[in-house]
RNA sequence: GGUCCUGUAGCUCAACUGGAUAGAGCAACUGCCUUCUAAGCAGUAGGUUUCAGGUUCGAGUCCUGACAGGAUCACCA
């Protein structure tokens, strides 16, 4: 039983004693005392005045004293008007610690024998990724590994949307312009040679809506009657009736994009466990339009075309099916919720696809409990806010986006930069510093974009770029490489800190207790990380416990201490907090160095 | 216009889901390297939590209504 729970049970049984009044101890919450008072927990009197018919401050007397007198654990007590701080002995705090440095694995949950699936990344194989696919990278692989830790079988899959028109776009344009250019001929990567082509076929398109327009032709039917626009058209059309020279082009267009993603990819250490293909998938889902009508789900429209009618859930009428037969988004969403089930049989799905997407979800997943299927009550949608510019919203069509290799490559910069300055670098190889500007300005983007709550759109300004200071990745970083550096020492000296060695420690300082309460909350932040899918739980407790580690170390000294239980006790909590530094730090998909 | 999201220090973000005097980081200022890494620590300053009502012992948090920003409302994906 935790901490808590006996606390609230005992206090239950002083409300039965003291009040004659009883109370379910499930009621009953604690919360964790404000720093600036003494004590761990703190128990609210306001809500029970009526029973105990006292003041605040004489009733949060009372069951303190009850609770010093009949719980071991319970060291003393204060009320701060009607707020009663318990403070718990050091013996508590040391058999607490010994038992977080004893469990193997802290930090994991046992297996739930449950499956989930988090889609996430999702790129169109037309251009490069940016700054707002690797927010939603660094999300979903987070998310994955939590879920993990917190006892899911995890299935990261990628849904790769390698067809349709705006693919067709950049092979008009290649195919107009491109020459044979390849990859190697060009020296671009390959989702940049084919990214460039895509803002080719813009500049040209809106040029020729210009003159059209110019010439008098409405905006409208300019946009749909410009040359390059009916020729993309047209070859959506032979790409859809299997054309092999339309097919061919788009395998050299996509397998050229392929390669850049997976360096991008591996630059950014994501990866997935399932690929799925938009030309795989986008037929799907029809059978399930008609089961739909079969149930009386949808409904077909006079015209033929087949819609589900949400208005009894607050929402409109939604397409499912075009008039002509053919699929929309939503049908092949459908198609593919079904196939992700197929496949894995998962339980849980999460999707990690921007806000602009709500209503879609919102929809997909209403349909989708309506048809009954079994996965439905399991589907989320981890919405994230868009990252802006200070100029703006990105656009890539228009330039004005910051390109993902680009900025990566300008961390790692920065990163070396700032570390030789501070000259740090001695004894480091050439290949060792470079691995290490590499963790760090990994660890310094994955943390700035991960540290926000998802749902907020955020702010990046790259003039100001990034920093390597205060609440950042870098700062946690340094505290593993500061904690690193005091156990090498101890294995120098051949320090013995297991926990039978630090027994006789009584009195411990207050950094300490709080260390030792940070550490035992890890799970605790685990399981809240894993059940809102929010990352940024982890990277606020990160921080909390690397700030108070380092308040630990200008404070107290360790290998000055004369006290034999004492120096082992300090050394043993460094490298549990250490440990747990590297676990919650891995979780976030971040590295942590040695030295730094 | 309907629906949804957001609004907290100059800036970027927290606030344990209704609890104490709203906390951190950055930027500014003051101290601390002859002792385990100063990418650190301690401190000063900075707030009418957008506004107006309401609910109650108690509201940044819940309700109503304004205001501001964003998203969405295609036989596009």
């Amino acid at each position: 039983m935790d901490i808590q729970q006996t606390i609230t049970n005992a206090i239950a049984s002083a409300f039965q004693a003291l009040f004659d009044h009883s109370v379910d101890p499930d009621s009953l919450s604690l919360q964790a005392t404000r720093k600036e008072f003494e004590g761990t927990y703190t128990f609210v009197m306001f809500p029970f005045l009526k029973i105990t018919k006292s003041s605040p401050e004489a009733s949060g007397e009372k069951i303190g004293a009850y609770l010093q007198e009949n719980l071991s654990v319970v060291s003393s007590f204060n009320v701060v008007k009607g707020f009663l701080n318990i403070s718990l002995s050091d013996t508590y705090w040391l058999d607490l610690f010994q038992q977080l440095a004893t469990i193997e694995g802290h930090g994991k949950f046992p297996p739930k024998n449950r499956k989930v699936m988090v889609e996430y990344s999702s790129p169109n194989t037309n251009k490069p990724l940016h700054l707002g696919h690797l927010r939603n990278n660094f999300l979903g692989f987070a998310v994955a590994r939590i879920l993990e830790a917190y006892g899911y079988e995890v299935i990261k899959s990628n849904l790769v949307n390698d067809r349709g028109i705006h693919i067709c776009k950049s092979m008009v344009a290649y195919e107009k312009l491109g020459n044979g250019e390849t990859p190697e001929s060009s020296g671009l990567k390959g989702d940049h040679l084919v990214g460039k082509y895509y803002v080719l076929f813009d500049q040209e398109y809106k040029k020729q809506v210009k003159e059209l327009t110019l010439s008098g032709m409405e905006q409208e039917a300019a946009k749909k009657t410009a040359p390059w626009m009916k020729e993309a058209q047209e070859m959506l059309v032979r790409w859809e009736a299997g054309d092999q020279t339309t097919i061919d082009l788009w395998k050299k267009l996509n397998g050229w994009v392929y390669q850049g993603f997976e360096e991008t990819y591996r630059k950014m250490g994501v990866d997935f466990d399932q690929y799925y293909y938009e030309s795989d998938t986008y037929l799907l889902g029809k059978d399930i339009v008609a089961e739909g009508l079969n149930k009386g789900v949808f409904f077909k429209k006079e015209n033929g075309s087949v819609w589900a009618d949400l208005s009894d859930e607050g929402l409109d009428e939604k397409l499912v099916l075009r008039a002509d037969g053919t699929s929309v988004y939503m049908t092949q969403d459908m198609g593919t919720a079904d196939l992700k089930y197929k496949d894995h049989r998962i339980e849980k799905s999460v999707y990690v696809v921007g806000n602009e997407q709500d209503y879609h979800f919102e929809v997909l997943f209403k349909i989708l409990r309506k048809l009954g299927r079994p996965y439905g009550n399991g589907l989320y949608h981890l919405s994230y806010g868009m990252v802006d510019l200070p100029s703006g919203k990105m656009k890539s069509r228009e330039g004005t986006v910051v390109d993902a290799d680009d900025l990566m490559a300008e961390m790692v910069a920065t990163a070396r930069e700032h570390t030789q300055e501070l000259g740090k670098i001695e004894g480091f190889s050439h290949e060792e510093a470079e691995a290490l500007y590499q963790i760090l300005a990994l660890g310094a983007l994955k943390y700035f974009l991960l540290k926000v709550d998802p749902k907020k759109r955020m702010l990046f300004n790259p003039q100001e770029s990034i920093e390597f200071q205060g609440n950042t990745g870098p700062f946690i970083q340094y505290t593993h490489a500061r904690i690193s550096a005091i156990l090498r020492k101890a294995a120098q000296i051949d320090l013995d800190y297991s926990p039978n060695q630090f027994q006789a420690y009584k009195q411990l300082e207050k950094t300490e207790q709080s260390l030792v309460f940070l550490l035992a909350d890890y799970e605790n932040k685990i399981a809240l990380a894993a059940e809102e899918l929010s990352p940024a739980v982890i990277t606020q407790y990160l921080f909390d416990l690397a700030k108070e580690y380092n308040r630990f170390y200008a404070e107290l000294p360790i290998f000055s201490e004369t006290k034999a239980e004492v120096q082992a006790f300090r050394v043993g909590l460094s490298a549990q907090v250490a440990k747990t530094i590297k676990s919650g730090m891995g979780l976030l998909g971040i590295d942590v160095p040695q030295k730094m």
